[in-house]
DNA sequence: TGCGGTTGACTGACTCGTCAATCGAGGGAG
DNA sequence: CTCCCTCGATTGACGAGTCAGTCAACCGCA
């Protein structure tokens, strides 16, 4: 045979993300799947035993390697403000190769994790305390202020990433490629610096 | 009778904030809503056309609300600075003041925008208009620096300010009074100033 | 009596997940 | 080399349940 059952499965779960993108995670139909697969609608809960569970696969699948690459950025011994822009660097990088899968992390599971299980929120609330940590070591180091604390300037850090996303991902805007190394130094400097004269 | 039509209508919205905000708009049932109004299922498709015209019509109400709220802001002639204090000022305090509504507006609408009516996407984007508009009249003042975009500005401003909404949203952390201040200074002492040492 | 407000059983449409049937690659026997 | 057997992969029709929206009947005030 050609494919191999871990190939068969992440032809589904591809398929699964761009249905979702598209489509949105409770409008569209299990069969919508199968069927941007190229395969039987059975088959789909050969591989998956929910619909659900699918959308957790792929969350968790990036989610994960996002961590692994934060807390990799962490143990580096860069400044503080590099460590922030090797953050939103990955995740806008993120982005722009593959769009669909950050739409529906955002959209479907970020901002509904009411709904799904709170195994999510744990994982986003890790994410959250990585970066509140890289900002604890700037003030501990000097460089930054301690006007504001950590775990607030994690929240607007990546609220402020997740906004630019939902931009792109909602105005559908034609992204020139050096938008997005705009977008990542507009960042670190408006959290670093913020808006006032310099 | 006790109770005019217009009253009758505002119950049952009430009443699907609630349940919108508990459950979830895809999750809940009309029979829900009906339910926690207590009053017949059939009524609820007296005063509304559909399930999704609740949604609109409570997302509409508070929205506009706060676009008025913003364009009167921008209109005086306070400083820069304070009119974005004013504005996460207005935002943290709808949240006080309901939560319910806000959780609702931001998790089924805000990040939801492509499944509904694109005229949500548009009302969005006014109030980042407003917002960057207070940002680029700072610029000209002299009052902030112009290496960040206005509209990158807002985007980050409201990014932040939605993205610490969501915390108490889903963290169900019990906040004092005196939370919400902190916050608001926050947003505006980290979006005007940054995390730079003073 | 008339009419707007109100009721809730009902219908029609839809979809998740199951399962019995089928396919086909690989391997063993003749 | 061929036959056929096995077993996992694959198919898609179907059962069971859900729920949005309809509607004919009812109520009670003017």
């Amino acid at each position: 045979m050609s494919t191999t059952a871990a190939e068969k499965r992440r032809l589904i779960l591809d398929a699964a993300v761009r249905v979702f993108a598209r489509q949105g995670f409770h409008t569209c139909r299990v069969s919508d799947i199968a069927d941007e697969a190229g395969v039987a609608y059975g088959l789909v809960y050969h591989y998956f035993s929910s619909k659900e569970q699918m959308l957790d696969t792929l969350f968790l699948e990036r989610w994960d390697v996002m961590l692994a690459a934060i807390a990799e950025t962490d143990e580096s011994d860069r400044a503080p403000r590099e460590k922030l822009h090797a953050v939103a660097s990955f995740i806008i990088d993120s982005y722009r190769h593959d769009p669909d899968v950050m739409k529906v992390i955002i959209v479907e599971v970020t901002r509904a994790a009411n709904t799904f299980g709170r195994t999510h929120l744990a994982k986003i609330r890790d994410a959250y305390d990585s970066i509140a940590g890289i900002v604890a070591a700037g003030q501990r180091s000097g460089e930054f202020d301690d006007a504001i604390t950590p775990q607030f300037a994690a929240q607007a850090f990546y609220g402020s990433v997740e906004q630019v996303l939902t931009g792109w991902i909602f105005d559908a805007a034609p992204v020139d490629e050096r938008a997005y190394e705009r977008a990542k130094t507009m960042i670190v400097e408006l959290i670093c610096d913020g808006l006032r004269r310099r």
